[in-house]
RNA sequence: GGGGGCGUAGCUCAAUUGGUUAGAGCGCUGCCCUGUCACGGCAGAGGUUACGGGUUCGAGCCCCGCCGCUCCCGCCA
């Protein structure tokens, strides 16, 4: 080993003891006279002393030139630092390596960026510490990300294992099912014209493992959506894929509480409290306006459908009478609102098809809208009542169908929620994690386009058995069997009770869903065939741990806590992939391709 | 597919809103400095203002195009 101790382990302890450490240049401070050379790796960073008494020029004048980020491995003699120069801010700080011999194993060039400083580093342009990935992830908050994120897998890989389950990994190369997420192809080349496609994920193959009799599933399964990205969206992500037979919903609930419960003690120390509140999905879009409710704070919807019922304001009178809501928040302390937050609340409104937005606003003691004297004075108390009108709010309107005027006050909450946030009127504490399940959600939607049903989650998850009655009177009113764990407004996973018999499930397929047999048959006609075989009741659940990462990290952007993130149009900055391949490769797969290929990458 | 934001020295940012030689801090290079840890002091180098056009006496700034990054909507069974 190059190394006898790291760079956060020496304490008075070692005094007087000789110690190699090896690692990357942090700074190097040049007196003259004497130089100061912070050593640092992986753990944290010890300061080396070099006293020109000990060194021939020539060795003393090659310390003082090395520049920052070089390796180095430095041998000398641990010593207590001098009275009055301790450096509390590090844990290493009491003492300090009088520096006797040093290898310099790789000199570095001067740096794109600085990698020391984290005041800096911290907002310096996201694409350039993607080119230079390897630099980014020296940096100290990038490396305890990496750290949390592989202390949280091994955790969870040891929950899971006390728990009975068995780690199984599925394949990669995967057979295309068009009704999801846009795939990744691969080409095949022992048969042209035939395509593997990169899992979605791994649903379909746990399914077929509780035929298989595994009974207890799990895996931190990589998934591929060709889909565009999002900060909390990658083209590759991990999930941590679950399933299990013999079970109800309760007992999926209970596993995962227990789950998050040692992760969270795990990466944070914090103790979660368990069991977690349930939601349903229609509370939660009539009390949050959304179906990944932030609880952490109130401002909730307040319905006035019945108050007003045949209001003189025409808008909501005639909302009302078509069948609609009229929905209001009370987004307290924000009558000072700028006509350009309005303005913006305006278009979200607007986004969801609604033709405008009503609001009041309440300062100095006066209601100002222009719609307050359409309204009676039962109306006026009604709002005054219902919304705890006190002076300073701003009072925010939705008259639409309910999903939509939900969904309007959903976003709008939001939205004001970030304001308040901004202007230190709102405090919600870093440590504070709300932790919620959805239940019950519809099992279908429909599509007015295409004038069919589809599942709202996926064509697996069982009805709620009460509700199996309705699958062909009334498929609106069928729940499903499906669980969203929801923390902060972040969508963390979902699962469900799957279908296990065939015949079920191929009455969805085919009577709701709309799929033709043959369809079915040469997509999913391998499960349906399993199925006939001894299938077990089941269900199961995937997290995603990439966003499970970042919110234990406290960072908005999943790229944070993945070592080699995509960029937004899905390439890598640093290897420059994807790239052009040569002609043969593509002659190999009988491709041809109808577009010159771009002047980036392997010229073809 | 649609909408918004950003792009000036190696990095982070200025540039009196269209005005003459594009600045600062850090970094870098050189010199000085024996207790620093954001070391300090002095001096210096470093720019096709992403790129391509246009308007103008004059463009970092205005217009058009284009590239890259980013956020959001659509999309993500």
């Amino acid at each position: 080993m190059k190394r006898t101790h790291h760079c956060n382990e020496l304490r008075p302890a070692h005094i007087g003891q000789t110690v190699t450490l090896s690692g990357w240049v942090h700074s190097n401070r040049d007196l003259g006279g004497l130089i100061f050379i912070d050593i640092r790796d992986r753990e944290g960073r010890t300061q080396t002393v070099f006293d020109p008494s000990d060194w021939t020029k020539e060795l003393f004048e090659q310390a003082a030139t090395l520049r920052s980020e070089s390796v180095v491995s430095i041998t000398g003699k641990v010593r207590q630092r001098p009275a009055g120069t301790n450096n509390a801010k590090i844990p290493t700080g009491e003492v300090e390596v009088m520096a006797q011999s040093f290898e310099v194993l790789n000199m570095a060039e001067v740096l794109p960026f600085p990698v020391d400083d984290p005041e800096v580093a911290n907002k310096v342009n996201e694409e350039l510490r993607l080119q230079y990935r390897y630099l980014d992830l020296r940096r100290p908050e990038m490396a305890r990300n990496l750290r949390t994120r592989s202390k949280v897998a091994t955790a969870i890989r040891v929950f899971m294992d006390e728990q009975g389950f068995l780690e199984v990994e599925t394949p990669t190369l995967f057979k295309s099912t068009p009704e999801g997420a846009r795939e990744f192809l691969v080409p095949n080349r022992r048969e042209p014209g035939t395509f593997y496609a990169l899992p979605q994920s791994p649903q379909q193959f746990k399914q077929i493992l509780m035929v298989a009799g595994v009974e207890k599933y799990f895996q931190l399964a990589r998934c591929y959506r060709d889909e565009d990205l999002r900060a909390d969206r990658q083209p590759e992500f991990t999930q941590v894929d679950i399933e299990m037979s013999f079970i109800e919903r309760e007992d999926i609930y209970a596993l995962i509480e227990g789950l998050l419960q040692r992760v969270w003690k795990t990466a944070l120390n914090v103790d979660v409290p368990t069991p977690f509140k349930r939601i349903s999905f229609e509370e939660a879009l009539n009390r949050y306006g959304i179906d990944k409710p932030d609880a952490r704070f109130g401002m909730e919807l307040v319905d006035f459908t019945e108050e007003f019922k045949g209001s003189k304001f025409g808008v909501f009178g005639k909302c009302i009478e078509g069948g609609g809501v009229v929905k209001a928040i009370n987004a307290r302390g924000l009558a000072g609102a700028t006509q350009g937050q309005i303005e913006t609340m305006t278009e979200t409104a607007k986004g969801f098809g609604a033709k405008g937005l009503a609001y009041i606003k309440i300062e100095n003691g006066e209601w100002k809208s222009p719609i307050v004297k359409f309204f009676s004075d039962a109306e006026k108390a009604a709002l005054t009542t219902k919304l705890q009108i006190q002076e300073g709010d701003l009072i925010l309107f939705a008259a639409d169908q309910w999903l939509n005027a939900c969904e309007i006050l959903g976003k709008i909450r939001l939205y004001c929620a970030d304001v308040l946030k901004t202007q230190g009127k709102l405090t919600i504490p870093a440590d504070q994690f709300n932790f919620l399940w959805v239940i019950e959600f519809p099992l279908l939607g429909f599509d007015r386009e295409n004038n069919r049903w589809y599942s709202s989650h996926h064509p697996f998850t069982a009805p709620v058995t009460d509700d199996i009655p309705f699958l062909k009177t009334d498929p609106k009113k069928v729940r499903g069997q499906h669980y969203d764990i929801v923390v902060n407004g972040v969508e963390l996973g979902g699962g469900s009770i799957r279908i296990h018999q065939p015949d079920v499930q191929k009455t969805i397929f085919e009577e709701l869903l709309q799929i033709p047999p043959d369809m079915v048959q040469a997509r999913f006609g391998y499960m349906l065939e399993a199925f006939k075989y001894g299938a077990p009741p089941h269900g199961g659940i995937a997290l995603g741990f990439d966003r499970l990462i970042a919110i234990l990290c406290n960072t908005p952007s999943i790229r944070d806590v993945i070592a080699f993130p995509k960029t937004a149009k899905g390439t890598c900055l640093m290897t420059d992939s994807p790239s052009t391949v040569e002609p043969k490769q593509l002659r190999d797969l009988h491709i041809e391709l109808k577009v010159k290929p771009v002047a980036s990458g392997i010229p073809a």
